[in-house]
DNA sequence: TGTGGGCTAGTCCATTTGGA
DNA sequence: TCCAAATGGACTAGCCCACA
């Protein structure tokens, strides 16, 4: 079924009316978005600017040990709900006033923590001096022994990130991508290679510094962000990318890394056109979801840089499992960790702000089920290509 | 072909450690 | 004894590769 064979009202028509609202929206939360009580938006300092902040951390350091003091290094506390608030246009975002935690040199729990922290700042140094990147990956590896695992250096990392108040790109540290970009998408990348995503049937990978892209054209009328690897293969062998045409088509494979929260950002800003999300109607697919919407605690600094405010979710919605009568053999009772999981994401502040969203979860809870996006193709082959997310986004079935 | 281990992300909770 | 900080572990999503 074609797109443009839907009757009625035009197949885009919903998605163009969203559009209009949500660029109008965003004009109004640009010029809103100055003051307040939160930190200002995490800037994407310049390398000159990010070497000085660490001659000047450093240069404080020796200061108070020429004075005979043991310098303490102040983290902003990234681990707190308590240090975050929930604002509808820029998601979860760190405030100005948040808690820090001390990583002490006269305290032997902490002094393993001081020197990693100076470890990695040096690394950074050095990496932005040479006007190079590496990834944490590499850092790891640099020095097995001393780090202990990935976990270490990965939390230090973003922590000095949140202390400079920087992004972590701009300490010229990076992650692998994980994530796929396919559809209606072209770029260049920082060192001008150019990337035609519509070229590749399979889509690409998304490039590791997403900051560093431009030129970017398209000519989509909506970006469908997509949970699993698994689902997202599926669509494009249902030919998805012909059938909703114009479309680019995006997936974080599970918890989306930085660099995929960054694109989606990104294509946002640029295009202006509405992102969908199709996760699966279970605890785990709405966190995903709201990850990407709404942002995260522990990137909270950087909220600005990483949340999507404008996303809907557009299914599967456990009210869903019940408007198409999936059967039940298809469902997956809830666990005792799903419904703590529930409990967890209902005190979350954003889904306290977003009632339609906390009835879904609600729903899901009074079922006791959850269903995977592959039930849906328990009904018929290609259904979710064929009717779901055409008769969705005709009908503008979003949340 | 299926399984397990090691890797990429992310989250939250529990435990350990040690200073006040 | 209490509390803050650090760390490990358990859990989610997934991929890749070696091996039985």
């Amino acid at each position: 079924m074609a797109a443009a064979k839907c009757e009625g009202n035009s197949f885009w028509d919903e998605i163009e009316h969203l559009t209009t609202i949500l660029r109008r929206e965003n004009r109004t939360k640009q010029i809103s978005r100055l003051g307040g009580e939160r930190n200002p938006p995490c800037k994407d300092t310049s390398r000159p600017e990010v070497i000085k902040k660490i001659e000047f951390f450093i240069e404080g350091l020796l200061i108070k040990l020429g004075q005979n003091n043991l310098p303490d290094i102040q983290f902003k506390n990234r681990c707190s709900w308590a240090n975050v608030t929930f604002e509808e246009d820029v998601g979860v975002g760190m405030n100005k006033n948040a808690s820090e935690t001390s990583v002490k040199l006269n305290a032997s729990y902490s002094v393993q923590k001081y020197a990693i922290t100076l470890k990695i700042l040096r690394i950074a140094y050095g990496l932005l001096q040479e006007n190079v990147y590496s990834t944490k990956r590499d850092i790891f590896y640099n020095d097995v022994p001393f780090f202990g695992s990935q976990t270490i250096v990965d939390r230090a990392v973003d922590d000095i990130s949140c202390m400079f108040d920087v992004p972590r790109h701009s300490l010229h540290i990076l992650a692998c991508s994980k994530g796929y970009v396919s559809g209606q998408l072209s770029f260049r990348e920082h060192d001008g290679n150019f990337i035609n995503c519509s070229g590749n049937p399979n889509g690409i990978v998304i490039p590791s510094h997403v900051h560093g892209i431009y030129d970017i054209c398209s000519d989509a009328k909506a970006i469908l962000v997509v949970e699993k690897d698994a689902t997202y293969q599926r669509l494009l062998d249902d030919n998805i990318l012909e059938k909703l045409k114009p479309i680019i088509m995006i997936t974080g494979k599970g918890f989306p890394d930085l660099n995929t929260r960054l694109l989606v950002k990104r294509l946002w800003e640029n295009l202006e056109i509405p992102v969908l999300a199709l996760v699966d109607a279970d605890p785990h697919g709405v966190e995903i979801m709201c990850v990407y919407r709404f942002g995260s605690m522990s990137q909270s600094y950087d909220a600005d840089n990483l949340t999507v405010s404008c996303m809907r979710w557009i299914g599967v919605l456990p009210s869903d499992l019940e408007r198409l009568s999936i059967d039940q053999e298809a469902q997956i009772p809830l666990t005792e960790q799903d419904r703590r999981k529930i409990s967890y994401l209902l005190d979350r502040p954003y889904l306290k702000a977003h009632g339609s969203m906390q009835q879904e979860l609600l729903v899901m809870l009074n079922t006791g089920y959850k269903a995977e996006m592959q039930a849906l193709s328990g009904i018929s082959t290609g259904f979710l290509t064929d009717v779901f997310l055409p008769i969705k986004i005709k009908h503008g079935k979003w949340i």
